[in-house]
RNA sequence: GGUCCGUUCGUCUAGAUGGCCCAGGACGCUAGGUUUUCAUCCUAGAAAUCAGGGGUUCGAAUCCCCUACGGACUACCA
């Protein structure tokens, strides 16, 4: 029962990869990591007609971008290389060969034309056609030709898919690790396409061959799979590989914020939140999706968001690094439901993280956003002002709305908190406390603060009406850190104009 | 239509072998406190008749059955 442990992830370079697919890519990661077991990425493009350019360039730096490792595959390399279907094309052919010979599949040569038609003449009936037990002896297929028929349309170069031949009796039995014994009647699963016109294997052979060939233990995969794992299976037996078949996994769908239906491409634009690890523009139409990365989420906090979604770890810890997923994951501790995805949540997982940034780490993400609006800052100082309002952000973008008033002065002030606090002898007031702010010669802010006050005390003054519209003509609003300690960052010069400025423009 | 999967607060979920659950945590929400302000922080609160109905049992969110609802799949797409 020692079986190395191998999983892949294993997408279709069709698009960008959304994060449900992230998810499957994450949840097999934390496996193999945990395992000490080895984590491939295979790229799955036996669609030559869907191919996206750019897709799996995407794939892997959105992946990196998030901190999920590979061991093999494409971009890396390993042992069992070539890790692009459309690079392993030639070893497919011999196992559909193989399949044939064994009575395990046969020659279809319907066109699509004639399956469509099929199709609408059931349709018509209200029933639903199906290329299986019950149709295919009416069809035209190696079963319905004589052996001298079907070899002389192979001679012609006859157009044709090679199909299972799934058996009449007997049941399939998936075994999943998340939702235990699956079975379904062997007659009611339909002849699956193995092998394309085209001369490309579809998804269900590639998948099984490069499984068996790369060694795969575990298939960690969403759950739309879970109705042709049982095709899988009996590839598996057909093959011959049925002992060293993987276990199956089929992770529960991420489903729409509202209404119904899994999630989409379509939903995060619509919603407000990206559906991208990282920004995506389609390469026809030039249309730009967004991303996590680009709307100034931190990867771990995708990460940590990401993995529990549909999973949790049985206690209440929530806040969990890359090593701690590692450690605490485990299948058994998956949902078997969908999960909705929630912005809010995703939200605060961000700020549990941006928060763990150190001032001068805020700093250094801050800096190219001042200096593309022409503000020229210290480092070191933009670490102070960073300090100052870590505290009140979920984003890193939010940094400007939360310290824009550090380096302009306000244009506009807050007409409410001028109707509530703005008194005909505030003006007055503001006087002295210039007054106050221009004894101290190098400025102390303790002292300044503390005379301030005093002034208020002593003159029998209101200490919230006065230090709000103190607040008011420096920092044109009601809100902000510590009051004394932006006059002490913009300086006492600067403070004195703001306050002057603020006292001619604000009439009553 | 058919097959399969699922169903605990608005959302993510806890809830081995049925009793400690008139259901716990988190996000969000509401109120109070802290703060010269806002945010943070602290405290409290509202919020699930455990989809519904039948059983089994002294006792069920937990076991069984039925129904409803939701979802996935049903391509020479993955």
């Amino acid at each position: 029962m020692e079986r190395k442990v191998r999983v892949r992830f294993a997408p279709s370079p069709t698009g960008p990869l959304h994060i449900g697919g992230v998810r499957t890519a994450l949840y097999n990661y934390l496996f193999a990591r945990q395992l000490g077991g080895t984590m491939i990425l295979r790229i799955e493009d036996t669609d030559q007609g869907r191919f996206v350019p750019g897709a799996e360039a995407y794939i892997i730096e959105a992946l990196s971008w998030l901190g999920i490792q590979f061991d093999e595959g494409v971009h890396v390399g390993g042992p069992y290389a070539p890790y692009r279907q459309s690079d392993r094309k030639p070893l497919y052919r011999q196992y559909a060969d193989q399949l044939i010979a064994d009575g395990w599949a046969y020659y279809a040569f319907d066109t699509p034309e004639s399956l469509e038609e099929t199709r609408k003449r059931y349709e018509s009936e209200k029933k639903a056609f199906q290329y299986d037990v019950f149709t295919r002896n009416s069809l035209v297929n190696s079963l319905t030709l004589s052996a001298e028929d079907v070899s002389q349309r192979l001679a012609d170069n006859q157009a044709y898919v090679i199909r299972f031949k799934m058996p009449e009796t007997g049941e399939v039995v998936v075994n999943d690790l998340i939702r235990g014994r699956v079975v379904v009647h062997s007659n009611l699963l339909d002849d699956k396409v193995l092998f394309k016109s085209d001369g490309m294997p579809t998804y269900h052979l590639a998948n099984i061959v490069d499984d068996h060939l790369m060694e795969i233990s575990h298939v960690i995969r969403g759950e739309e799979w879970l109705p042709s794992a049982p095709l899988h299976v009996m590839l598996y037996r057909a093959l011959g590989w049925e002992s060293t078949m993987p276990e199956f996994a089929h992770l529960p769908l991420l489903l729409k914020p509202d209404g119904n239906g899994k999630l989409s491409k379509r939903d995060g634009d619509r919603l407000g939140f990206p559906v991208f690890p990282i920004q995506w523009q389609d390469p026809k139409t030039a249309e730009i999706s967004s991303g996590y990365r680009e709307s100034g989420y931190i990867p771990e906090a995708v990460i940590n968001m990401l993995a529990f979604l549909g999973w949790n770890p049985g206690t209440t810890q929530e806040i969990f690094s890359m090593e701690e997923l590692i450690h605490a994951f485990s299948i058994d501790r998956i949902s078997k439901s969908g999960a909705k995805f929630d912005v809010e949540k995703a939200k605060w997982f961000n700020q549990q993280y941006l928060r763990q940034l150190s001032a001068q780490e805020l700093a250094v993400l801050f800096m190219p956003v001042l200096n593309e609006k022409g503000i020229e800052i210290e480092l070191s100082k933009l670490a102070v002002i960073c300090d100052l309002v870590k505290e009140r952000l979920s984003f890193v973008k939010d940094l400007w709305e939360q310290s824009c008033f550090f380096f302009t002065p306000p244009t506009t002030y807050d007409e409410q908190l001028i109707k509530k606090r703005w008194k005909e002898d505030t003006a007055s007031h503001l006087q002295q406390i210039i007054q106050i702010l221009e004894k101290h010669q190098p400025f102390e802010t303790m002292l300044a603060h503390d005379n301030v006050v005093a002034y208020i005390q002593d003159n029998g003054l209101n200490m919230g009406q006065i230090m709000n519209c103190l607040r008011l003509v420096i920092v044109g609003a009601g809100t902000g850190p510590d009051l004394f300690a932006i006059i002490n960052t913009i300086g006492k010069e600067e403070a004195i104009q703001r306050i002057n400025k603020g006292i001619a423009s604000i009439k009553l």
